[in-house]
DNA sequence: AATGAATGAGAATTCATTCAT
DNA sequence: GATGAATGAATTCTCATTCAT
C-alpha cells in the first residue's frame, strides 16, 4: 500500500464494493434525484466525503452501479439467449425460448436489478446519459441478442416471419411487464404476478399460440 | 355585488387546467424531483405564486396532472376493453384481440398518456399514494376487464387454459413494453419501435403461435 | 366616486370598525409580523383587498388599532390617576392609590388590550414605529400622569420622597407583570394571579410597609 | 485514524456557541419571526448552511438561544433568592430584600438577559412551548424561591400576612416592570429608568411603606 | 486514503400589496 | 366602494461538492 506501482491502476477496479451495493439499495428506493449522497455513505459506511475519492460525480456513481451490478446481471441472461454457434443450448427454438424466459424471470426475481429498471424508467428525460448507459448496457444488448436468435430461428423455418425485434417485444414484453407491475405495485397489490408462472405460461401461449383450433364443437377435453 | 358573475368562475376554472397542462410538459420532461415550480408557472404564463392559489404543494400539483390525465384515457381504453356483453366486439377472440391492441396503440402514441405512466412508475415508491391510484383507477380494471374477456373466451374453448390474468400479460406486455421503451429512449434510440406495428404483429404472433408447424409439410397437429 | 366632495373626508372616521377589531384579535394572537392580512380579512368578514381601502399598510392598521381601541381603555385608567383638581377623587392619596389599582386591574382584565401589550412588547425591536405609538400613547401619558398625582402626593407630605416615576413604577409594577405573566402563562399556568387581588394586596403593601414594626416579641396580632 | 482528536472536537464544540451568540444579537434586535437566518449566519461567520449542522430548524435554534442564555441566569439569580437555612444571607427580612433586588437588578442589566424576556413575551403565543420552557426553569422556581423567603419572613412576624406569592410579585414586579421597559422602549425614551435606582427606591418604599406618618407637624424623622 | 465540517447555489413556499373587473 | 385573483420579492431549508486536517 505504500510502495509506488501500479496498484493504482488497480485502484478503479478497486472500488469500494459496499459503496455501490449502498448505491444501489439508495437509488433503487429513492430514485435517483431524490437519493442523498449522505444516505449512501451512512449505509456504506464511510464518509461523505470518500466517496469522492472514488466517484466524481453522484452521476458517475450511477453508473458505477449499472457497470457493477446491472451489466453482470445482464451477461447472466444473456448467456442464454446468445446461445453459442455451437453447444447444447443450440437446440429448437421452441426449447430455447423458455429456457430463456425462464432464466429471465429468476434474474428478474432480484429486486435489485428490476427497482435500478424502474429508477432508470423514472430518470431517464432527466439525465439522459442514465437512459444511455442503460440502453447501451443492458436493454440494447439483450435485445439484440435475442432478435438475433429470433432471426436465426426464421431462416430455420422454426418461427414464423416479421420483424425478429417486434417478435423480441412479443417474447420478453410481457415478463418485464410484470416485473415492472410487481415493482410499482409492491404495496398495493397483495397478489402480485409470479414472474416464473407468467414465463411459463407465456412461452407456451406465445410458441404455440392462444387461439386453440376451432375444435368442431366437441365435448370438452380435460385441458392438458 | 350579489349576482354570481361567472365571468370569473370561468377564468378561475380554465387557469388551473393551464397551469396541469404545464406541468404535464415540466413533470414528463424532467420527472418530479428535478422538475421547478419556476419552470412550471413561467410555461403556464403565471407567477409562482399563482400556483399555491391552486394548488397547496408541488405534490398535489403532480396528483393533480395524474388524475386530470388519467380520467379520460382510461374511460378511453376501458372502452375497448369493457366490451360489452352483446354487440358488434363481442365476435370471436381472434377478432377481437387484435382490435384491442391496435385500439390500445393508438391510445397510447398519445405522448401524454405515456408520460403519465413513465412518471407514475418513475415516482411509486416515493409516493405511494400515487401507485394506489393508477393501480385502483387504471391498471387494475384494465386488467381485469382484459381478463374477463378472455375468461369468457376460455369458457367458450377459444382460448387455451391458463391463468387468465398471466394470459392478460401475454396480450398487453409486449404494447406496454414497447409504449415505455419509446418514452424512456426518446432520446437514445434513434429508430423506436412502432406502437401500431407492434400491435398487429404481436396480435397475430400470440394469436396463432409463434413457431411455425414442424414443416415437414404435415397437417396441424392438437398442439403439444 | 366620481363627483369631488367632502364626503371623502368622511371615509377616515368610517374605517370599518370590523376590521380593526379582527386585527386586533389577530395581532394579539400571532403578533404583529406573523399576523396574517389574510386572516384580519377573513376574520372580517371582507375581502383581503378592501383593507387597503382603509389603511395604506399593515403597519397603518396596527397603528389604528391603537388608536381606535387601546387608546381609550388608556383614557379610562387615566381618568382614576388624571385626578382633577377638585373633585371627590381628589382624596388623600392613601384612598386615591388602591382606587387606580382596582381600576386598572379591571381594565386589564380586558385580555385584549393585555395581548396588544404582549404584542408590542414583542415586536418592539423590529417597528419602532410600533414602540413609539405605544409609547407615547399608552405608557408615556399613563406613566406620567401617575407620577404627576404621586408628586402632588409628595408636595402635600403624604408620601415618602424619591422620584415620582420611580414610585410609579412601585406602585403598577406588580400589577402590570402580574398581567403579562398571565398574559404568557396563559396555557402553562392553571393558576394564574388573580389582577384584582394583586391590586388590593400591593396597595395595602406598599402604602403601609411590608416590614410589621419590630413588637418586641409581644403576642401576635391580628394584622393592622 | 482512530485516536479522538480533539481537535476538531473543540471546533464542533465552539461553532454552535459563536452562533447561538449570533442568534442572540439578531433575535434580540428583530424578533424571531422577522429575524433572517442570513444575518445570523452573516453575523456568525459562517454559511448560511452551516447553521443547519447544528440546529434543525431556525426554531430550534431559537430554542438553543433561550436555553443558553437562560441557564447561567437562572442560577445566578436563584442563588440569590434561594436563601441558604443559615450563612449571612439569612438575616432580618428588611435586610435581605433590598439585597436581593440590588443582585437581580444587576443580572438584568445585561441585557442579554432582558432581551431574552422579551422575546419569549413576544413569542409565548406562537412557541407554547417556549413559555413553558420559561415558567418551569425561570420563573417559576425564581417566583416559588422569592415566595418562600417571604413565607418564612412572616413565620417569623417580619413580614405582613397575605398571600406570599402576591408579595413577590410586589417585591420584583416594578424592577421587572423597569426592565422590560428599557428594552421595549430603548429606542423611543431617552431617559429610561435606572435599575439599581428602581431596585433601591422600591425595596425602601415597599418594606417601609410609601406612606409617610400622618406627620402632626413634627420634626423630620429619620425616615426607616 | 479518509474524514466530516463547511459551503452556497438552488428550490419550495409565503404573503403583503396591486389591479382589473 | 368592493372584490379576490395575481404577483414576485423574500425566506427557510436541502444537499452535492469541496477541502483543511
Amino acid at each position: 500500500m505504500n510502495e509506488a506501482g501500479p496498484r493504482w491502476r488497480r485502484r478503479k477496479e478497486a472500488r469500494p464494493a459496499e459503496m455501490i451495493e449502498a448505491a444501489l439499495d439508495v437509488f433503487a428506493e429513492h430514485g435517483f434525484a431524490a437519493a442523498k449522497l449522505d444516505d449512501i455513505a451512512r449505509r456504506a459506511g464511510v464518509a461523505k466525503g470518500s466517496l469522492y475519492l472514488y466517484f466524481d460525480t453522484k452521476e458517475a456513481l450511477f453508473r458505477a452501479v449499472v457497470e457493477q451490478i446491472i451489466a453482470p446481471a445482464v451477461s447472466r441472461v444473456l448467456a442464454m439467449a446468445q446461445i453459442p454457434e455451437e453447444g447444447p443450448q443450440n437446440g429448437p427454438f421452441a426449447e430455447v425460448a423458455p429456457r430463456l424466459l425462464a432464466g429471465a424471470a429468476l434474474a428478474l426475481s432480484q429486486d435489485r436489478v428490476a427497482a435500478v429498471a424502474r429508477m432508470v424508467i423514472g430518470e431517464a428525460r432527466t439525465f439522459p446519459d442514465l437512459a444511455r448507459v442503460w440502453h447501451d448496457q443492458v436493454v440494447g444488448p439483450l435485445l439484440s441478442a435475442v432478435a438475433a436468435r429470433i432471426a436465426r430461428a426464421q431462416a430455420a423455418g422454426e418461427v414464423r416471419p416479421g420483424s425478429p425485434r417486434t417478435h423480441a417485444f412479443s417474447l420478453v414484453g410481457p415478463l418485464l411487464m410484470a416485473t415492472l407491475y410487481r415493482q410499482v405495485f409492491a404495496g398495493v397489490d397483495a397478489d402480485p404476478p409470479d414472474l416464473a408462472q407468467v414465463a411459463a405460461q407465456h412461452a407456451q401461449s406465445l410458441l404455440q399460440g392462444l387461439i386453440l383450433p376451432a375444435t368442431p364443437p366437441a365435448k370438452e377435453l380435460p385441458d392438458d
